[in-house]
DNA sequence: TGTATTTTATTTGTCGACAAGAAAAATCGC
DNA sequence: GCGATTTTTCTTGTCGACAAATAAAATACA
């Protein structure tokens, strides 16, 4: 659990229970606090928390809907595992997202958007050049969900957000520390996006999207193989 | 409320509640039984069903992450309006999800997908030569549903299903009776959707998917635009 | 009569309790 | 010692109650 939890039972006021529950395990599941698979307990989190299971199970049944976690009826409700087998599927979709969101965002973003993208990409290159992966893996994410949001379809970005925290969970399994030699070149990736989308330059924004999927597509896919190398080793 | 919440109090195992709840009040939202913008009432709701709010209010939160119904805390739950001033997003996205799906079900399906295509196709001729609109409207979902299931992605298929249930709501709005006379012409382009899906024949299916789907995007523009030309005669 | 304020009624969010179902532990039989 | 069965413990699903927040009704005032 995150140092959060200790600080939930301060004020709340009635009615923001389920959401501070859902918040909280939220941010556990995507950072690997809660790792896939594991099981969660409603007592032991009323405790912790001090309120009743009722605001969990209904943060649970949230969550469940947006994949993070699994629920059977009478059974503990677990995270959710990332399914290694079908991340094709995943990719396929995703490298859809990053485009359609993007080439969007080049057709309807207004000026506060780019705002609002800058400072997303100000945050993301602050924490490559801090080396510090996992805040480049949550930096990266809010980078492109703002760009989703300029592209104004909810539909979209509804399904990108949940692609790209997925993606999250991925990405922190690989990376656990603070040495981790981050790839500088995403910066400058994202800078292009940026200009396209700023130049209302649809098809190319739509291109360095796609180039840009199949980099993380392609960095996933090499630290998922470096993994199997290591167990056949064995 | 349909016939169904008189039998719903019959015998219920422990652990069914919600998904009875859930259920029930899908089918009466889409169905517009109950119409956008209606409240919800937890209490009634809990009398009628003859069971406590607790797994009324877990249906609502799984409704309310399909956007089915909205919630504000400390106030009634609404269904969820059908946003008429952003249908293009609406159509866009279904537009790519017709084309996706049906392209993935040319590549990935297996011989029973086909037996499950057909017999939803089977039951969709059905309804349009009993001129059923509101079957149709419902046959026509599951008909496309199957496809998307068939094409194994279920990011695809969970956002697919999403849109073809609001084009449901859509429709419903606009054929309320069993004598509006149908397109006939649907049949033939499942038929077509089919045929190219079986030949795994990717773009072919594209392009029939894209086809069909500016079908339906047109049809419903036609229903909305019909419906604002009396008004003005008035 | 219309508006502002107060009171009353209703609904929602959460609570703690009960009991069903599942999991874990203990016991029995070979 | 191992597997099957029984008992105990734990967790989940739901219940009904309480109280906060909201909505509706009543009252007061100009």
């Amino acid at each position: 659990m995150t140092d959060r939890t200790m600080a939930a039972p301060a004020e709340r006021k009635r009615g923001e229970g389920v959401k501070l529950v859902y918040d909280i395990l939220r941010d556990d599941i995507i950072d690997l606090v809660l790792p896939p698979g594991s099981p969660i307990d409603e007592i032991q989190l009323a405790e912790r928390l001090s309120m009743s299971r009722t605001p969990i199970r209904e943060a649970l049944v949230r969550l469940a809907s947006e994949g993070l976690v699994t629920t059977l009826p009478n059974r503990s409700t677990v995270v959710s595992n990332i399914d290694f087998l079908n991340l094709h599927t995943f990719f396929d979709a995703i490298t859809l997202m990053y485009r359609v969101t993007t080439r969007l965002a080049a057709e309807f973003h207004v000026p506060a958007d780019l705002d609002v993208i800058r400072a997303r990409q100000a945050a993301f290159a602050g924490a490559v050049e801090a080396h510090d992966a996992l805040a480049m893996i949550a930096t990266n994410r809010d980078f492109h969900a703002a760009i989703a949001e300029a592209g104004r379809n909810p539909y979209y970005t509804g399904l990108f957000c949940r692609l790209l925290d997925e993606g999250r969970r991925i990405l922190r399994l690989y990376y656990s520390s603070f040495e981790d030699r981050l790839p500088q070149r995403y910066v400058a990736e994202h800078e292009e996006m940026i200009a396209a989308i700023a130049a209302r330059d649809v098809e190319g924004a739509d291109r360095l999207a796609k180039a840009h999927a199949d980099q993380i597509v392609q960095q996933i896919q090499q630290l998922i193989a470096r993994d199997r190398r290591q167990t056949l080793a064995l």
